[in-house]
DNA sequence: ATAAATGCAAAGGATTTGCCGTCAA
DNA sequence: TTGACGGCAAATCCTTTGCATTTAT
């Protein structure tokens, strides 16, 4: 077993204890529905998570798929690389920028910062991409949302 | 007129000068959907900039809309917030880490970088946020799309 | 028994598409 | 008079919801 298996294998476990810890039931389709998304390194969308379940559980159905995927989020096993995949959100402001996401309400707010604009990566060409652009996303509550 | 109605007027002129450029006709419709993104600071989604726009044009349709936004992000007059809005994207690492994106097909990589880790904010409560993750959302094009 | 979880089908929301009419070069 | 643009309606894609059934405790 290389890396990724021995990873997978701590991570389910943890997917186990944590399950307990908020009383969920680690029934079968959450625990295949959960390795898939351990064992994918590509970010998948549900659609693809369901592809990929349903090869272990044919009958699955999506709507299994999506309340569960809820249900791991609420529960802080898993998370979403974007919280704004709801709707489009648009920005006419064409300056180097940054941007303050309440993760509640979704509310989007424009960050000014010298210090941020100077943000690199370490590695000059990271996993062969060309980079174009570095944006600091700084997630939180908004004042209203705090209260 | 105060600072924003100013801008408002530059990124107006920024706007017909940028159609010239690329050969799109600065219809009405096209100029009150630039003139209604260009006063929005909440970065609204295509429904809500269709409401504003309504206002102005009761007539005027929906395909319009999200027509016009494609065609202005394309020529560079307009950006989304998150080029991940389409479907959700799922993490189901709970390390802290960060993400290469590729604008052209989404692919998202994920990116550890201790130097990145680092990142904070100038202002230790911007905006009346109550922080709790800084992430860096590195965009371009990824080795398969640069080719 | 009781509550939680699943699956199906329908509904809902966001976005895209096809098509046709109109307008300007 | 040709191509670009706008508007309508249908279609499509993604996601959620309601409800009946099953499962676990």
């Amino acid at each position: 077993m290389g890396a990724l298996g021995q990873d997978v294998k701590a991570r389910m476990s943890d997917f186990t204890r944590r399950c307990k810890e908020v009383g969920l039931s680690a029934t079968h389709q959450r625990t295949v529905i959960y390795r898939v998304l351990v064992e994918s390194r590509d970010h998948p969308s549900p659609e693809v998570v369901y592809e990929r379940v349903s090869r272990e559980i044919p009958e699955i159905s999506r709507a299994t798929v999506y309340k569960n995927i809820h249900t791991f989020i609420d529960a802080g096993l898993l998370r979403e690389v974007s919280e704004l995949h709801q709707t489009n959100r648009l920005d006419a402001n064409l300056e180097r920028h940054h941007h303050l996401i309440c993760t509640r309400c979704r509310k989007v707010v424009d960050y000014d910062d010298d210090q941020l604009d100077g943000v690199r990566a370490t590695h000059t060409e990271p996993d062969g991409f060309q980079v174009t652009e570095y944006r600091v996303e700084i997630r939180g509550l908004c004042s209203a949302c705090r209260a």
